[in-house]
DNA sequence: TTGAAAGCGATACCAC
DNA sequence: GTGGTATCGCTTTCAA
């Protein structure tokens, strides 16, 4: 085309030290003229890297969701900055695991060079599996004695365990915790939850309800709850999000219950929505920027070939009106 | 490997008619207990095609903006539910259009088989270069008469006029304008608002305070601004988002002044934030979930080869709290 | 400093 | 049905 060998072109146009100035200046007005761009995914292929990291949402147990939950918005968000600071592009996918391959399709696809699980759903053990063989793989969840993955989040059960203990201590007996407990995190707050209800003697006024995580959805359900139980069911809520917990907020409204006094609610993770409500929404707070850092710091860590351990956050009890 | 062709061992996992099944049987059996997985970018770089589709922010005029814009990030989940729905993938890229080719070097990569560019910046001109060659692009943003590329957004003209004439029908005679008219959705708005001052016989009164989109760098000289002015420089503000309208509600109360008694406030978008200023936002209000789709169903239906036009939705008044 | 040629890992066409 | 083989578009040794 200009004259010269394709490797020539390739070395000009990526600035190769060992060219010619004059030659490089030639290629590239050429390349510039009839408007040439190399192909990237060539590139991928031949150079085994894409400057691409997978952010993946799994919903093993609840296929309703949607990405645009306030959550993993928020989440999306951060990670997309830290990112793209890096001059690093995401790959989003929402992923079904229907099929138990899923995880490693993506890892050893070769269309990113890290991956980002935000939530463990009820996948813990993918998780683990891959994460033996796959390094570049970080996820945002709960972590447990012995596990394989590396991940970042905040100290679940003790997060469970101050919220209910703050709702016993302004005065409820009969508490209800509303959650899907087949998610880890959220059993892990459930534990929290348990062992603060334990530790008042109240273990047997502990009831379980299991949301689903879905907005849309689950308002019915808890509607339909929160009406057969009244304020003389339960006088307590331990939600497992603040989504959930504004939904509950927004039912009891609808049943002329009133917050705090009839029931006192708590949420969990402190997103923007938590300010919002009515009455605004005591909550455990999650630092998400910070674990988001600590995602894309510990994800090109190991992408650099370190080994290093889960990162786990204290959660913080911030106490608005709720409660 | 399992003595048969590479040729076979394609055809057997993409699960093609022509192959015997037991073969098909056979082979799978092997590349499962192995777990062999094929290499999606050789794959890519073979078909021409990728599952995924690209969302880009230019940010021409605003290089400190990032991601997590409350605007960008409803668009954002809301094209992600609606193209991982169709089983699509996001690639996410913030780019800073310092050089021009940043559009055709995302369209030619071949790494994404359709682009959604999220508000134009100043880059109209580049858009509609690319447009003329690169079909799937499809653009969030305002149209005007003789564009090339296709695009979706509200008829930011005719917002930016019923915003202002709203804000004199309630007394407000003395406006400022906050917004960057160089992105070119805003400089619609401030037209429309220029009209509806000329219209009131106001054209000597209105003032333009081209404040940035970022949030944090422009909060404080919104400060100044409003402290410099009073509540005798201007008695009304028509925002050109509900970022910035809230930035300067917040900004108001630094000052002791009141919204609306002091200065009344418009916003543009009706984001989720617009329901939670204190006093509670009153706005122009984009359909952004039937923007997302209709930005969703032209770019597959322009990827099918059809050609379609832009598509330009009505914006609505939202009357609140604040005018 | 440049050219030739060998892959990267799949798919698809063409014979058999 | 299945096996060979060219090809997608680039990068990168190895020689010259």
């Amino acid at each position: 085309m200009a004259g010269v060998s394709p490797g020539t072109v390739s070395r000009a146009l990526a600035d190769s030290p060992l060219i010619s100035a004059k030659t490089r200046e030639r290629i590239q007005a050429i390349a510039r003229e009839h408007d040439f761009r190399p192909n990237a995914v060539a590139r991928n292929l031949r150079t085994q890297r894409t400057g691409a990291i997978g952010v993946v949402i799994p919903l093993g147990h609840e296929t309703g969701q949607h990405i645009s939950d306030p959550f993993f918005m928020t989440m999306l968000g951060l990670l997309a900055d830290s990112l793209t600071e890096r001059g690093y592009d995401l790959l989003l996918s929402r992923i079904i695991p229907s099929d138990p391959q899923w995880l490693s399709r993506m890892a050893s696809s070769g269309r990113v060079d890290g991956l980002i699980i935000i939530g463990q759903s009820d996948q813990a053990a993918t998780l683990d599996a891959v994460a033996a063989r796959y390094r570049p793989l970080v996820v945002w969840g709960g972590h447990v004695e012995g596990q394989v993955h590396c991940s970042v989040g905040s100290d679940n059960r003790l997060g469970g365990e101050i919220a209910t203990a703050h709702l016993i201590a302004r005065g409820a007996r009969r508490i209800a915790f509303f959650g899907d407990p087949r998610a880890r995190e959220i059993a892990q707050r459930l534990e929290g939850c348990r062992a603060a209800m334990a530790a008042a003697g109240l273990s047997h006024a502990l009831q379980l309800f299991p949301t689903h995580l879905v907005a849309d959805t689950s308002h019915a359900d808890i509607v339909r709850f929160l009406g057969e139980q009244g304020k003389d069911g339960i006088d307590g809520i331990v939600a497992a999000s603040d989504v959930i917990a504004s939904s509950a907020l927004r039912a009891m409204v609808s049943l002329s219950l009133h917050a705090p006094d009839d029931i006192r609610v708590i949420g969990y993770d402190d997103l923007p929505i938590a300010r919002q409500t009515l009455p605004r929404l005591s909550t455990i707070r999650q630092e998400l920027t910070a674990g988001a850092d600590a995602l894309v710091d510990l994800l090109f860590r190991r992408i650099g070939g370190e080994d290093c351990a889960s990162f786990v956050m204290p959660p913080k009890l911030i106490v608005r009106h709720s409660t």
